[in-house]
RNA sequence: CGGGGUGUGGCUCAGCUUGGCAGAGCACCUGCUUUGGGAGCAGGGGGUCGCAGGUUCAAAUCCUGUCACCCCGACCA
């Protein structure tokens, strides 16, 4: 955008104080507002309709898949955490408890579910007998509770709503294969969807889910630099089926134990759509999943408006009918405040039509992703919007992934060149980014790099873009090539 | 949970140091003129000053407590 004039004075600029833009950007496109409980957010319904699309597209594939849907209760008894040591020592901190109904204290106290692979361990123990009954594949959407010291709207809150998946089968090896299949439908969400490139990976041990055997996670980076974890899927072994007795008995007689999985994205995907793609004017959505995909203003002197809404009303009905999420804007507010307006709420398209277009028998489309505007002819202006909904989607998707190239460093090969790196791009008020870097595989490697940059290791992706032979913290030899930085 | 900051009409904030009628801009309502990148004039409505105590003849202002939010750290999707 070249005519850069900071119009919205409300929204601090991103290299200004990225946190503040973010929460500038999300409040004046109404997407939440804050309640008077701590880290507890209203989603607002332009906030939850970007939830439901996300919903929508995630629970379709899961659905062809073979999942179905189900619904497990909030509470989960204190008794169920026990069962999984590592499991409670990772949430306890984390948990609100009831502990008071009716009037009268409780003989045992109920925990708001931070997750539910108790309660869903308990049930399935009952419900799996035999091999026949596998594999048992369910997902839920719910929400869930993590009483999170530091919360941030969408990205981190106390309450907040997702998606999670618990399978249960014969085999390591089939659970192991629904691991890796669900994470890549999260890639393919994430990245076809929300226009976020993602680099799918193994979770350290240090950084996996309390109770796995494997994590694996797709990792995003934001504008900042910072890295979100988009999504995951956890490994479970034997370890939920042996703390809560979910056995089998197989075709050769044996009793034995399930393998399970679990995995989950949550609402803070609308945030990492926001920090990935969202620029100085506020939101950039992508068309898939924005509420309103185009936004259609007349413009022109009053006296002749008439004449302007005789090509605008069939236009918007066009639209309409194409399946098109339009939206007219026939407020009294001059078209320039409008246009700001629907630019902070992030609207791909914007429509607009005045005397002059009617008289040339065409319309202008704003592109929100670069600014561009384009005139059109009327006739074919339907499919013309298609067109460019698809263009954004597609220019928005590769503009998040150069950008990503442009902050990954790859020549990174000891904490001393990582700290002087980190200290040059402050200097030059840049962003640090990501670092691939080998790593030893001990957690004190980990721990120092951790402790000396705040750079904490993200996943160690499938198909690194390098191979790394030395590890980062200590030159010792690289078991695996990483992916570090500064983290959500 | 530690350090720092902020809570005053819907929003952004001034007023607080030195107690004395609760203010401004934006937004909102009415009317007229306007409308191709945040329009103008005129009139109007709206606030128990985050909450709870205390000091005082009198508290937005002073004291104590508490809650929330923001920023920076330790824990996390």
């Amino acid at each position: 955008m070249k005519q850069e004039k900071a119009f919205v004075k409300e929204i601090t600029p991103q290299s200004k104080d990225f946190s503040r833009w973010y929460i500038d950007a999300i409040k004046k496109a109404d997407l939440m507002d804050y309640t008077s409980v701590r880290g507890c957010i209203v989603f607002k319904p332009d906030g939850y309709e970007l939830w439901e699309r996300i919903q929508a597209a995630m629970d379709q594939r899961f659905k062809d898949t073979g999942h179905r849907n189900a619904y497990f209760p909030m509470l989960i008894p204190e008794s169920f955490f026990q069962k999984e040591k590592e499991h409670v020592e990772g949430f306890n901190p984390e948990l609100p408890w009831v502990t008071e109904a009716g009037g009268e204290k409780l003989e045992e106290r109920l925990a708001l579910r931070p997750t539910s692979e108790t309660t869903i361990g308990q049930m399935y123990s009952q419900w799996i007998q035999s091999y026949r009954d596998l594999p048992v594949l369910i997902n839920q959407w719910a929400n869930v509770f993590r009483w999170e010291k530091r919360t941030m709207p969408f990205l981190r809150t106390s309450e907040f709503l997702w998606q999670e998946g618990h399978t249960a089968h014969a085999t390591e090896e089939e659970a192991r294969q629904e691991t890796m299949q669900m994470l890549e439908i999260y890639r393919e969400v994430v990245e076809q969807e929300l226009a976020i490139p993602v680099w799918k990976g193994k979770k350290t041990p240090r950084e996996r889910f309390a109770g796995a055997v494997d994590t694996y996670s797709i990792e995003a980076m934001m504008k900042d630099g910072k890295a979100v974890q988009a999504g995951t899927s956890h490994y479970l072994g034997e370890n939920f089926a042996k703390g809560f007795d979910i056995k089998f008995l197989d075709r050769d007689n044996q009793l034995k134990y399930v393998h399970t999985t679990s995995w989950g994205t949550s609402t803070r995907l609308i945030g990492s759509m926001i920090m990935v793609h969202g620029d100085d004017r506020g939101l950039v959505l992508p068309p898939r999943v924005a509420p309103t995909q185009v936004v259609m203003i007349p413009v022109g002197p009053a006296k002749l408006r008439e004449k302007v809404m005789e090509q605008f009303d069939p236009l918007f009905d066009a639209l309409k009918a194409a399946g098109i999420r339009v939206r007219a804007d026939l407020r009294e507010e001059t078209p320039g405040w409008k246009f700001n307006e629907w630019e902070m709420r992030g609207v791909p398209i914007r429509l607009e039509i005045g005397p002059r277009d009617v008289d040339k028998n065409q319309a202008i489309l704003a592109r929100r992703d670069t600014g561009e505007k384009v005139a059109v002819v009327l006739d074919g202006a339907v499919q013309s919007v298609k067109d460019l909904l698809d263009e954004i989607q597609q220019n928005m998707f590769q503009k998040a992934l150069a950008f990503r190239e442009q902050h990954s460093h790859l020549g990174i090969e000891t904490l001393e060149d990582l700290k002087e790196h980190i200290a040059n791009k402050e200097n030059e008020q840049g962003i640090p980014g990501w670092v691939l870097a080998g790593w030893c595989g001990e957690d004190s490697c980990e721990l120092k790099v951790k402790e000396e940059t705040k750079f904490t290791t993200r996943n160690i992706p499938f198909a690194p873009p390098a191979t790394k032979s030395t590890c980062l913290a200590c030159g010792g030899e690289a078991q695996d090539t990483v992916w570090f930085a500064r983290s959500y």
